[in-house]
Formats: C-alpha cells, structure tokens, sequence
DNA sequence: ATGAAAGCGCTAACAT
DNA sequence: ATGTTAGCGCTTTCAT
C-alpha cells in the first residue's frame, strides 16, 4: 500500500471512485453518513490527493509565481511576506522566481510561465519600457497578471505602485526646510518609473520653492558599483555648500555614507542626506539618514488580492475599462540630527 | 488554435504523438531531420508542455519547497537567493512556504507535502525538538529533505549549519580581550539549537578565561517584544560595570542599543555589544555594533545542493551510514569603536 | 525510425 | 444517492 490514490480508497470503502471523489469535495449529491465514512478512511490512511491530477483535470494549479529582480532588498521580503499572508489563506502556493535584474531572465522566465503552471503572476518588472511582448502574450493566454513597485506603464495590467512624486517632493522638501542650498538626486537609472517619479517630485519641489536651477544638481550613478562610487564621490569634490542629497535608492545613500567617511565630509553638518529605505533596522540605527520607507507588505498584500480578484474573474465579461491602480504612500521618518 | 499541446502539433506534422514526444525530448530513436522538423514547429507554435500532465505521468514535479519562519529576515533572504541560484541552473522551480514560527504552521505544510506536489524540501525549522513527527512522514513518503540552519538533530536528514559554537566562542573572546568584566548572554528561547550552540560557545569562553561565574549572565527575553524590552532594561538597570553583551539574534541587539538611547547608557563607553546580524547594511551604518554575519548565501547553495544530490539519489541503495552535515563558518566585524 | 495504445490520478458529465 | 466512463496532456512500453 504504497501511495494511496482515490481509486484504491474507493475500494477499501466499497464506493465508486467518483462517489469518493464528490464525497471529499463536500457534494450536496452525497449524503452525510457517507461523507463521513470517506472522511474519516481518508483520514486514518492518510490520503492526499494528487495535485498533478486535479491541476491537469481541472486546468488550474492554484498557484501564482512572483517574479522579482532580487529578494536580498528587504522591500521584496516584506512584499513577498504581504502575498504570502494572502495566499495562505486563499490556499494558493507561491512560486519565487529572480530575474537578478536581467530583463532577458524576465522574459524567459515569464514565456515560460506560459505554458500553464500557474494560474496567475506577481511582477516587479526588471525590464525597459521598450520590451513588452512577454506581457502581451500573458494577456493573450489569458493569464492575468499585477505589477507592483515597478510597473510597465505601456501594459494594460492592474498595478500596486507607491506614490513616488508625493514621497519624492516631500523628501525635497523636507530638505528644502532644513537650510539645504544645493540639491542633488542620486538616480540608478532613467529606465525605472519609479525612480523616474521619484525625480518628478524632487524638480517639482525644488520649482515650487523657486529654487535656482543652477543649484540642482541629478546624478545618475547607475547600478554598476565601482562606478557609482567615483560618480558620487567626482561630485561631492568639491563640495557644494549647504548640499542635500535626496537618493532614489538605498544602496546609494549607503555609498555617499561611506564616501563621506572617506573624504571627511560630516554628516548632517556638511551634508544631509534622505532617502528611500526599507531596512527599518538601517533606519532606526544610523542617526544621520532621513528615510522614506515604502509600505511594502501591504503592496505585497494589496497586489496579491488583485491578481486573485483576476484568477477568480477569468472567463467572466469584464467591463472594466479603467483597470484597478492602488497607489500607497510610503511614511517619511525623520531623524532630528538631520536638522543643521 | 487556442492552446497547443502535442495531439495538434502531432497533426499538424503528420506524425503521431509519440515519435514528437521523444523528438522534444531528444529520443536516439528518432533521426535528425525529423527533430529538428518538431522543434522548429513547436518552436514557431509556441508550443509549451503542459508540466502537470508531465509531472502526474513521470511522477516528478522539477519543484522544490522552502519551508522558513520567517522571509523578513535578510538572512532567508540571502538563503532563498542561494536556493534560487541553484534551483534556477537545474530547471527546478521554488515553492516559498513561511511558518510565522508556528510550529503548528510547519507541521500542516510538511503534511501537505507529502501529496508529492515537491521532489523534495528544505527547511529551516520552527519545531521545538519534541515534535518530529512529520519529518518522519517524510522519510516515510521518500520526500528527500534538508535542513538548513535551524536543523532538528533527533530527525536522521542532512544539515547545513553555521558553526555557531564557534562564533560563540570568538565573540566572547572578542568582549574579554575587550576587558569587559561583566557578561551577558542575550537568548530568544532555550528551545532553538542555533541559539544554544551560541551560548554554549559563549559558556566555554568565559570558562577557558576563567571569568568568575556571579559575572556571567543568561538573559532569557523570550520572542514577545514588549516583554523582552522590558526583561533587557530590567537587566541593565543597575548597569554591570563593563558589561560586555553577546546578543545570540540582531533583532535583541537593536532592543538593547534602542534601550540604552532611552536610559542613557553610552555604547560603547559603558557598554558593549556583538551581535549576530545578517543586515550588511546595519552592520555597516552603525558604528556601535560588532557583527558575526552567517554565510547565508552559501548556506541556501549547499542546503540546495545537497537536496538535489538526494533527489537524484531517491531509489538508489545508499550506503550512507553518516549523513552529509555541512557546517559553514560565520565572519566575525569588528568595527573600531567597540574598542573601550 | 515511427506508431498505437495504455495509463498516471483525478473530475464531471451523464447515466441509473 | 451512487456508479460508469471519458478524458485532461503527457510519457513509455511494446509493436511494426
């Protein structure tokens, strides 16, 4: 009696296989006495059904894949964290999957998503806005699909975003308030919207206070490290007097910390630095970072109830013409050593 | 044309299913030609095997679980990034399961898993030793499976570990040569082996220096927090002199510097810290903190590899009379400042 | 070198 | 209320 199956369970029971079958899925067809018979032999052999068979009967895996650039930041910890807490309950499995940034990893991990294995998918999406196709085909095979944290703004796909323009002015201007004469945004890239609206925020500040464009200084720094580093450090010398550095991204803020150290430049004295942060313990422990941390497991959350809002509409007319797009706000702590 | 699958590609060809089976599969049976005829059909198709239909006919799902207690941790998250690395070069797939640290949470999915819906599982485990129950189903069912970090020693299943009897001991050594007098143990629960090995490094230490045992305290803060804030604060209040603290988790480290802030108590002045901690970036930003970091990228590859080495062995006669237990070395940062 | 056919374990439409 | 049966899409044994 190796593995238990339906078939061999229906035998032991003196019942036809489907008789079983109904009966375990609680059928209105089956009478209770029954019901509970199978139950309980079910039970006590310690039956489990095999997913592979009702997956391929059913069409249906009860699965959802998340597919992220990097798992290592804590956001997508958390968010991972926020899907995880609704698929439990839902009983849906989750599937990680890295693309390590790589947008031709995204791509061929998401084809490969076509064929069927999961019944819907998780994107922070790792490419450029000029390649789509993948996504298309998602929506072509009919399997449905949310971004969260970075969207491709060119698919029509419900999306989980935090409002970047609102956490990036507030940084800014939070900066503004604090005596800064000069301002510098540290981006990774001009390929990410995020960081993109990010920006949008900083000049958007900056424009309200009227604030001389020649004191506005955008880094791109990029994501290759060596590099990043002689970029921020080339324009930290010399230094511009007053500088507040508002950095798109964490790691960057942690290079410009170090170089500080580096080339004696204090922190908050010389220079103030906010930026985006979802390591609370970071946050909490270094007295010099204002940060602004994204509400990472209610995205998770959030984009999780979405897709399987999707899952669950499949095959149903849908007249949504404005597709859902929930924006969360990310909570700015300020440290006081921030202030000059 | 909705969805493919082999039947039509089979029509579509003029063959029968079969020979384009072992075409796609790359048979010896089948000639060249003939192969590359399929494969550049299924390819313009966009053909895609239905992988349930797959894994119920060969029994074998290319899927493996991760079963942890918690993902907001960057250590599992560096773990996962060294499980996906390898999972993602042998075309496996990775099924992500969080126990919140509910022992009862870990039972029902490894009860789950024994459905075969994985070739095998990973786990770092939330169980307290009297609870193996369901680890022996598994060794039962022929589920191969790998511990990794919080390994339970009474379950006969490979184990990736950090030697943490070792940076234990380093730590502590660390404090003496420090000239801490006083020495304090930070422990979450008495129930999790990691945790007691670190102690009993920590024991040995202060036993080999011949520390005078009224020095030597074992703070037990428990994993409810406001409690342990309370039973860390109760502890410093009157401070020791000297007191050098080994915290066995981050999480009661960053409790105890915040505690220090509110109580006035000057790191590293009056008080020293080490701490285990997977967070580079804290380790980095914070100044008062030395930091034992585990090698949790390559603890999630040799977990991983491990695992797959026992799916590939399932069936086999294994001789194995000593199971592989692999024990990986923490790194020891010692920053400056912690110097008195 | 290719094909026919059985069957993995389950579900569901269709009897009875 | 219970049973019979076809078939989901694939792999594989056994012909030819």
């Amino acid at each position: 009696m190796e593995n238990m199956n339906i078939k061999k369970l229906a035998k032991e029971l003196n019942l036809s296989v489907s008789t079983v079958s109904k009966a375990l899925h609680d059928s209105y067809e089956i009478k209770a006495e029954t019901k509970e018979k199978v139950l309980a032999l079910a039970k006590q052999l310690n039956y489990q059904p095999n997913p592979f068979a009702s997956s391929l009967r059913r069409n249906s895996s009860k699965t959802i894949a998340v597919v992220i650039p990097e798992i290592a930041h804590n956001f997508f910890s958390l968010v991972i964290n926020g899907i995880e807490s609704i698929a439990e309950e839902l009983k849906y499995h989750v599937l990680i999957y890295i693309t390590h940034e790589i947008p031709e990893k995204e791509e061929q991990i998401i084809r490969h998503l076509l064929n069927g294995r999961v019944d819907g998918i998780l994107i922070s999406s790792s490419g450029t806005s000029n390649n789509n196709a993948h996504y298309h085909e998602l929506v072509q095979k009919g399997i449905p699909f949310v971004f969260f944290d970075r969207a491709n703004f060119d698919v029509d796909a419900p999306r989980v975003t935090t409002d970047d323009y609102q956490a990036g002015f507030q940084a800014t201007e939070h900066l503004i308030k604090s005596q800064c004469k000069h301002f510098a945004f540290l981006s990774l890239s001009n390929q990410m919207s995020a960081i993109n609206h990010r920006k949008d925020g900083f000049l958007a500040a900056l424009k309200q206070y009227q604030i001389e464009p020649s004191h506005v200084h955008i880094i791109e720094a990029g994501t290759d490290e060596t590099l990043s580093f002689q970029i921020i450090r080339d324009f930290l010398q010399p230094l511009p007097v007053s500088l507040g550095i508002f950095s798109s991204v964490e790691k960057l803020a942690i290079q410009t910390y170090h170089i500080c150290k580096e080339i004696d430049i204090m922190i908050p004295k010389q220079l103030k630095i906010i930026s985006f942060s979802n390591l609370p313990t970071a946050a909490l422990l270094n007295p010099a970072l204002s940060t602004l941390t994204q509400p990472a497991f209610s995205i998770g959350k959030e984009a999780a109830l979405l897709l399987f809002q999707s899952i669950k509409n499949k095959g149903k007319i849908q007249p949504i013409t404005t597709l859902p797009n929930v924006v969360l706000k990310s909570t700015l702590f300020i440290r006081e050593s921030t202030k000059m």
